[in-house]
DNA sequence: CTGGGTGCAAACTCTTTGCATTCGG
DNA sequence: CCGAATGCAAAGAGTTTGCACCCAG
């Protein structure tokens, strides 16, 4: 069926966009409660979670705690304060970035990590068969 | 003081680099406890926690459900297969990477997505005045 | 009308923690 | 000895789900 063009999608949706600062599912249900408080919590979830499913939003797992998400959907990465928690974005190509990152940001950088995403060999046989 | 070698912290560690396939620490425990049932699921999930802590394994937080682990230290990415699960290990830079990797490895690769972690410029001021 | 979306509350998964006990150095 | 590490069980955080009701198309 058609998905729905509900008030609460667009709420959450623009609530999304709105704290541009990575934030979590839980903050962004806070922030959506604080001036819809009918609106309940696992209807963000469930909204954040088809946002990401569809690419309209990205899932960003920090190293502890909480996903964030953030609604910019072109790539970029994302620096991580272990301390403070703070989730701030990145642009350039990668590589030699940690070195520039130290540069320009500011930030101590210890490490990074990379993941792709993608359907491993036998996943896409067997969707292939399926479809 | 001193940190201790304990039987179980051994026992644990070598599970780890047995299960050579980033288990996750359910998938550790589970592991351990087949072999020796004494030993408690908290105690694996302490000890994996200092082991990452310590940068003698790596966690890996994969797009849904619960971290993985993975005993091989050295800079390296990951490829998740986002039907099955499977995490596999790449070891070539970054960038034209993700041509190579559909190229070499059959995967299909939807997007990736990178994770700096560090000390943003706040926090390090913090720890130098407290330090 | 109809079934996708919602609200509520309970359930669930993964992980951490308090406390008494054990044991490595 | 002594406190770091353990085992147990209970709590905790974050997220999902069953079900009845509601409303967008």
């Amino acid at each position: 069926m058609q998905e729905r063009n509900t008030l609460q999608k667009r709420i959450v949706h623009e609530t999304l966009i709105s704290l541009c600062n990575h934030p979590t599912a839980d903050e962004v249900a806070a922030e959506v409660q604080s001036n819809y408080p009918s609106i309940s919590r696992a209807t963000v979830y469930r909204i954040l979670n088809r946002l990401a499913d569809s690419g309209e939003a990205l899932r960003i797992r920090i190293n502890n705690g909480a996903d964030h998400f953030d609604h910019q959907t072109f790539p970029h990465y994302h620096v991580h304060c272990s301390s403070c928690g703070k989730v701030a974005d990145v642009t350039m190509p990668v590589e030699e970035l940690v070195e520039m990152l130290s540069d320009t940001s500011g930030y101590r950088i210890f490490g990074y990590s990379l993941q792709f995403d993608g359907l491993c060999p036998e996943c896409q046989e067997l969707s292939e068969a399926g479809a």
